[in-house]
DNA sequence: GGACTAAGCTGACTCAGGTCAATAAAGCCA
DNA sequence: TGGCTTTATTGACCTGAGTCAGCTTAGTCC
């Protein structure tokens, strides 16, 4: 079952190009030889199942991870806090532990939601490699400023806004991630779990599972379980941008 | 009253090299060489007085810039909303812009605090210059990667936690930064107006004002107008762990 | 397949903090 | 220096969402 046990050192899924996620991912925008380099520095781990941890906040930083398939949190524990804080979660083809470079250690734990891939790229010799390509400086850059204005769509999405826009707001922000994707836009999975997504927008578990039922209730979307389908994006829209 | 009157073309205060800021700025990793390309590129606009607007939120993106002296406020102002939203405040040796790169617009407006000095860095020029410099690059990044886990910290401070918790939060964090630019950590002045920071926390200003009053009859800090003083670090940073 | 555990839903109650309103203080400009 | 505007403080009132508790459904492991 696990790719890993194929005898090549290198199976075939390992090379970028011809990867189903080669256009979403950053390494679109590097030239055939840049390419093959990519592909030496590139390590499969085995896949994680739900609930392993990918990343151990304050263990050494060493590796960014790029989401292969599946889907991670990224949790953090406070000092003198015991609960912990959700604070992304990653879906494929994106990057995870951007906000560990420079430091020595991690800041931050990234939980696997369900059982998922990831390519690894240990740090030192992605910036080797960095330093010979400026293209892939410049999309490391691109991927670093994208995460600074996602994060600035969550502060106004969490601050000063009911628990009805931030849900309706975080729903719509998951709809448009898969639809970049190449997924459907109107029906996906909630790998999270409610308390999950309560950690992440600030509200209590309960709250979630209520205004989850009442946009259904709206017709603005159908819950069964984990899988969601959205009914009405532009009634979505209207309470998320609502004054 | 204003530097740029000066009739040199490259006043000496332009210098890098012997700015009082140098040690906490960017530039700190440079070397002489380096130093005096980075001189050459950076321009110095009029000083900003409170209220003016060093960003436009939408006007094309060409610049970073370096705060000197002085402080800033990044506002968003949400399609379909009337009311705009602090995400950031930027103090002397800070640097604005970086959310912007890789895109053609600004995502933010940014506006004075104070009367205010800052170094602009046209992007190009910066781009070329970090093409070949090692150390200006690697430093951007660690800049980039810096800002998101002060986001992060920022999400920690407005997830699930009461007024009172937010606002200690936010003081210690602002107390951390003028520390760690040579100023006081004890005694500084708040730029901002009560609104502000309440849009920054997700609170109302009148909580906020109700909140500082609290904090000051419990000893925990003084405040005359904008002049804080913190009369217990441990107090407030109590209040911030607690659970 | 049955027992156990985790996840989700719903109701009742409470309170932190929002809103509205009135007042006071502080800048600001002529 | 006085009038004007902006900012801050304080009080009264009300509501959105947190907490606690009980129940249901789904998932997992012998």
């Amino acid at each position: 079952m696990t790719t890993t046990q194929d005898p090549q050192r290198r199976p075939g899924e390992l090379h970028c190009e011809g990867c189903s996620l080669h256009s979403s991912c950053m390494t679109r925008v590097l030239s055939q030889g840049a390419l093959e380099a990519f592909d030496e520095i590139i390590q499969q781990p085995q896949p994680l199942k739900r609930g392993q941890a990918l990343v151990q906040q304050g263990q050494p930083f060493r590796s960014l991870y790029l989401v292969r398939t599946g889907s991670f949190k990224q949790v953090v524990r406070q000092a003198g806090r015991q609960d912990e804080q959700v604070e992304h979660f990653f879906l494929p083809s994106e990057a995870v532990g951007l906000e560990a470079i420079g430091e020595t250690h991690c800041p931050a734990s990234v939980v696997a939601l369900e059982t998922s891939f990831v390519c690894e790229l240990p740090f030192e010799a992605f910036e080797a490699l960095a330093q010979r390509h400026e293209s892939l400086r410049g999309e490391l850059m691109r991927s670093m400023s994208r995460e600074l204005r996602g994060d600035q769509r969550q502060f106004c999405l969490l601050s000063g806004r009911t628990a009805e826009q931030r849900q309706a707001g975080f729903l719509l922000g998951l709809s448009q991630r898969f639809h970049l994707r190449g997924y459907s836009r109107y029906r996906f999975q909630l790998a999270m779990s409610r308390a999950d997504i309560g950690s992440h927008l600030g509200l209590a578990l309960e709250t979630v599972s209520r205004v989850m039922g009442r946009f259904q209730r709206q017709g603005l979307i159908k819950v069964a379980g984990r899988e969601l389908t959205i009914r009405s994006l532009e009634g979505l829209e209207d309470l998320g941008e609502a004054p």
